[in-house]
DNA sequence: ACAAGCTATGTAACTAGTTACATATGGCGG
DNA sequence: CCGCCATATGTAACTAGTTACATAGCTTGT
């Protein structure tokens, strides 16, 4: 048992005794090793080799108070929206020398104040968030912990926490004045659940304001699938809309594929429109007419703003990114009256 | 200066001392509350409130031993196949009570090694890799820490580090197999960048042994544009195969959109099948025949299989996954000689 | 009434590093 | 040849928790 190939993990005073050297050097050959004589440095290594000695992590964060760890809360990773936002966070947080744990709410605020405090446990240094609608729980974490935190995929100067994102209201007013630019005015508008997606409520919000008697509304989940369906509901609608304003470019891309399989013809027959501009929406059939997300974009400000706050203490101020329509194939002007 | 306000965060003497009590009995408060008085509790609870006590998590780590993080390493997360992996595994290691920390390579090796650096710099547990091509640096770093590290998204009984995957050069296979089944012999294969990717070889590897003269080969970075390119290049042949054999679902999805814009019949003039089965998938037109890679069981048993290799030093066996042919709408029997 | 036993709490030694300060050694200038 | 200074190293006190063990105080049984 006393055999050191059963011990456990060799620490830096084992290292030393072996050495012969103080737990000081040792530390230095790690972190200064251009303080420590090259002979010194070559028994302190030769005894890191034999006793394959790793520094514990653990330890080196109690002295440096840092864990280089930033936590993100998001709804899934199972959609390329989502995907693509924390690929470009990480690549950034990386260029910072932080680490990205990638915790998922499925949307639910519970779930996401219970990961979030899991995120503190193992010593998350920043958190960041999706959109503005939270339980307290998460706020009196954030306030309690004194956590530099940030909201994103959402834009309000005035919330309690910095938001970097786009405006979602603006990006649905986008695509609905787009519509009624080409002459649309009986507008079908399929939209993911508005159970805790604030997201989807401000799309719709954005909506309001312009005459909404014409245009009626279909609740489906964020899949290909219930894209389908809602396609499906809208071509039996007695009035059959001219439009179709989908507030999420899976959505549009089911509603799509939906329309054609019954031969609706589009843009001829119904226009579609898209919110997000995923990879895949540049080659549908027609290509997918959508206002643009800036993701990548919003991936690396939020990584800098995260970063700049953590290592100086520097709140980051709001930032709005600019929504911009793509125009490609799936609308175009309403003709006869 | 001495206003406790701006004072640093409180530890757990700072609370003993305020609460009277000692270290212990705070300790107490926080791990097993059972075991102390209600009022003496009470009075903890107060000071850690006045205080806004947290308690670190670097001080637990070091006592516990623990960090419960895993680190994966991946190619990227801007890829549906290799998010909806992440995906089910984080779900799963949540259940663990493990968080995950996502590391992108951008498939190469070499940041690979210095991003596995980085996840046990942050203290990972555990680490997840994707296939089996890595720099020995990986390999010496896995050693040297003793950390359960298994590798993924492929198979192999024989490999230093447990595999969890499905067999790629099966997959490639069995698709080809299907092509040859329904009469094709001039087939165009289009596959992935071959440089570290052991994932796309194995898949290549998988269509030998079978007559290759009639066989064509196009590399294109994964994306849909240069699906679409590959097929550009294709349809230019003076000899066009009757089928496309595409390695990846993101490549197929460019082949059938750029079949289509140029006006091929799939299936009726050229075949199209792909290898993934990514959500998409169904939803082309026509609808992708592929092979299904079972992802998001990959990612739970990569889960279950870390986890039990942390928590009770189980190393894991091996695991492999079957693929299955999902026929859809992009395949017919070659008609004519 | 007193010992036994249980509960609640405290003391101090751990975990594994970093680092301020003290000290020893050696080279070089005066 | 001595003192100064720089370089290299060591000592011990930190970081912030957990926990084994000791003990105080109260209840209960005989």
């Amino acid at each position: 048992m006393d055999n050191p190939k059963y011990r456990k993990r060799a620490n830096l005073r084992d290292v030393a005794k072996l050495a012969n050297v103080s737990v000081a050097t040792v530390s230095r050959v790690l972190n200064s090793p251009d303080s420590v004589a090259e002979k010194t440095k070559a028994v302190v290594n030769a005894a890191i080799t034999e006793l394959r000695f790793v520094p514990s992590a653990a330890a080196r964060a109690i002295n440096s108070g840092r864990s280089r760890v930033v936590g993100a809360l998001v709804p899934t990773l199972d959609h390329a929206i989502f995907a693509r936002y924390l690929a470009a966070l990480e690549q950034k947080l990386s260029e910072y020398r932080l680490s990205l744990v990638v915790a998922t709410t499925n949307g639910d605020a519970s779930v996401e104040a219970l990961k979030a405090q899991t995120l503190v446990d193992i010593g998350a240094e920043g958190l960041i968030v999706s959109g503005i609608t939270h339980e307290p729980e998460l706020f009196e974490l954030i306030e309690r912990c004194q956590l530099p935190a940030v909201a994103t995929s959402y834009f309000d100067p005035d919330f309690l926490l910095p938001t970097i994102g786009y405006d979602n209201a603006g990006a649905g007013r986008i695509a609905l004045e787009y519509l009624l630019s080409l002459g649309h005015s009986a507008i079908a508008v399929v939209h993911g659940s508005l159970t805790s997606n604030d997201r989807t409520l401000a799309r719709l919000e954005g909506l309001e304001g312009h005459d909404t008697a014409r245009m009626s509304f279909f609740e489906a989940d964020l899949s290909i699938e219930d894209g389908c369906e809602a396609a499906n509901k809208i071509l039996s609608l007695e009035d059959r809309p001219t439009a179709i304003l989908c507030l999420s470019d899976v959505l549009a891309t089911g509603v799509l594929y939906e329309l054609k399989r019954q031969e609706v013809a589009v843009p001829d027959d119904i226009s579609v429109i898209g919110i997000d501009d995923l990879p895949g929406s540049a080659h549908t059939f027609p290509a997918l007419t959508t206002v643009h997300l800036p993701v990548v974009r919003m991936g690396h400000a939020t990584a800098t703003a995260i970063s700049e706050w953590i290592e100086n203490g520097k709140r980051p101020s709001e930032r709005l990114f600019e929504t911009d329509l793509v125009i490609r194939e799936s609308t175009r002007a309403r003709t006869g009256i």
